[in-house]
DNA sequence: TGTAAAACGGACTAATTAGTCTGTTTTACG
DNA sequence: CGTAAAACAGACTAATTAGTCCGTTTTACA
């Protein structure tokens, strides 16, 4: 059951959700209808439970644990985003952000799947305004930046990096984005008055 | 014929490639497979004509020719982002970027498609990279400033907002992206030394 | 007005789809 | 063992898909 949640994941994130289809994964797992409709319903519950089980826990390892520390909040969402995308850019077979592809898939054509993408999104956006609310409240960032926009202007370049990465130069694209972001950062790190 | 194609874009952005069948298309506009196929060779083809026809005309009369005015490059740049994105807060039907959104559908999908899609963005690139170094020969921004980054940081976050601002309060989204981007572009212009 | 080509209508095919149903095998457990 | 439930196999249906084919209408133009 969890090898088909697994497999699923997989394929969904390859070829979409709609162009995948339940036989498709049945034949990539070498089983039969009885065995999937005897654990799912149908193909939507079967992917919203791969939603609830495995999606979230991939965005809650890759992108909300990572800058739940203590350390400096610059710092930590840094790393963070070095990380997904230098795991992106190493991986053959890089689809692009699984969360934002599928949002951009699902919207407006089906509000029970996309409820449950955007409540994703919404506990992503929760933690990153708190990292910056500790950041203003620990000194490293300057107290009048507006953390709810930081936070959008985050999420908004990092779907965007994501999808640009995919064919064209994801290396190169990576390493530009990360220098733009730092210069970024900057603009909004309190200012370190020498004395 | 371009009635077929004006409707085949509407639906194809609305419900994505794979989901909209030529029947749907054929239905919307009351007309016959003959029709169709007397025009077109295939679906393929019929959507790589809407790509060079329509869709490249869109990306240029709002995200190109709008920023190759000799005017200070930013202004052009925020003016530029704020319409597009204050047109998509009032489209009640905004399903995205629909650039973007097609690259996610296709990526990794279909190579000829992707080639058409990827040239696009290409060109927007390289109107964004010669538009940044104008604005460093004008003396607007700062020399040091490394312009395959700035456009490339500009259309990340300009690809990703337009994904955020599908469904979930796109008017404040946009309005948040707007200080950030004001913010960033303040740390790469000229410091301004009083005198 | 005559006529050939352009444009279109719509029935048809073969493949694929999500989901159903009935029967068989495997497992757990007394 | 025995047996009941869990797990699975696979043929089946009804709907939908891209694309074909042939006949009919409309258009352009001599």
């Amino acid at each position: 059951m969890n090898r088909m949640q697994v497999t699923g994941l997989e394929l969904f994130y390859k070829h979409g959700y709609y162009n995948t289809s339940v036989d498709d994964i049945l034949k990539e797992l070498s089983l039969s209808k009885g065995a999937f409709y005897y654990h799912f319903e149908s193909k939507k519950d079967f992917f919203i439970q791969i939603i609830q089980n495995l999606l979230v826990r991939k965005v809650y390892s890759s992108l909300i644990e990572p800058i739940e520390g203590h350390q400096n909040t610059l710092d930590l969402i840094i790393n963070c985003f070095e990380d997904t995308l230098e795991t992106a850019v190493h991986n053959e077979m890089d689809y692009g952000f699984v969360l934002s592809n599928f949002i951009n898939e699902f919207n407006g054509r089906n509000d029970e799947i996309m409820k449950h993408l955007n409540e994703i999104l919404r506990i992503w956006e929760v933690t990153l305004v708190s990292a910056i609310q500790r950041g203003k409240f620990n000194g490293h960032i300057d107290r009048h930046v507006d953390a709810e926009g930081v936070a959008v202007y985050l999420m908004s370049s990092y779907i965007g990096i994501r999808t640009l990465m995919v064919e064209t130069a994801p290396s190169a694209r990576k390493y530009r984005f990360m220098s733009q972001l730092r210069q970024y950062f900057k603009s909004i790190e309190v200012k370190q008055s020498s004395f």
